[in-house]
DNA sequence: CATTATAGTTAGTGTATGCTAACTTGTCAA
DNA sequence: TTGACAAGTTAGCATACACTAACTATAATG
């Protein structure tokens, strides 16, 4: 199934806060997206439920291979869509913000245009 | 209030179909965007309590002035996005499928900025 | 060991937005 | 005039996703 914007949120998130730290929580999560505990726990089921994420033996939340190659291809957009808004004039804040919506709702062919297109420019 | 995805797209559509012709009824706008009815009459019922569509005397919709100049806006990013992915070399139904859901979520700084960068290149 | 704090879950609520079923209303043709 | 169709509305349902309140379970502290 494919997730949406609210699932891809959640998954990304535990994949930057495992890049930080390898003892990710639920609260973690919650306090980095400004989400409420039970909220956190609902969408942290489901994406157990899609095989993307699990709990590990010290109760610290861990990314499948599903769940790391999907997070992985969320921030890249992330990244790109950040670095391609730079590049044309928008400060880092709207950037960001503004690619953290739009990565969700891009084609792959969109986004991997705007990739070759980022990469042409940064040479 | 800021209308979310959803009323925009009524909004817009009522828009470009008033452009084809002055007779727009809500069944038209089911039809065009793939809703049923009651989906189209509660939503519209939304654009009316917020002052942007009306319902003429003959029972046609048209959009006030304030809803015109909101559907204008959204139509403009609509054909900028649509014409600058078309640049990078995307096909035309991808370009325009994207334009149309990215067109909700980016602010105004990032949208006027592709706007420079397409005025720039079409010249 | 009992108290307390922390993490997580369960239960139930609210909003947005789609749907079907069924009703109303208005027009037009036989 | 009646019958039927088209447009629109009402009522009620489902899903996604946020919330608060309140519970459980576990760990730390005195």
């Amino acid at each position: 199934m494919p997730l949406q914007e609210s699932g891809e949120m959640y998954l990304e998130t535990i994949y930057v806060l495992s890049k930080e730290s390898s003892n990710v929580r639920a609260i973690d999560v919650g306090e980095h997206m400004g989400y409420s505990k039970p909220s956190v726990s609902r969408a942290i089921g489901l994406l157990k439920a899609e095989g993307l994420v699990e709990t590990d033996s010290d109760g610290f939340l861990k990314l499948t291979k599903v769940g790391e190659k999907r997070a992985h291809k969320i921030f890249e957009r992330h990244t790109i869509l950040t670095q391609a808004l730079i590049s044309l004039g928008i400060d880092e804040k709207t950037a960001a913000d503004d690619a953290c919506r739009v990565e969700h709702y891009i084609s792959d062919k969109t986004f991997n245009a705007i990739k070759k297109h980022v990469e042409k420019y940064s040479k």
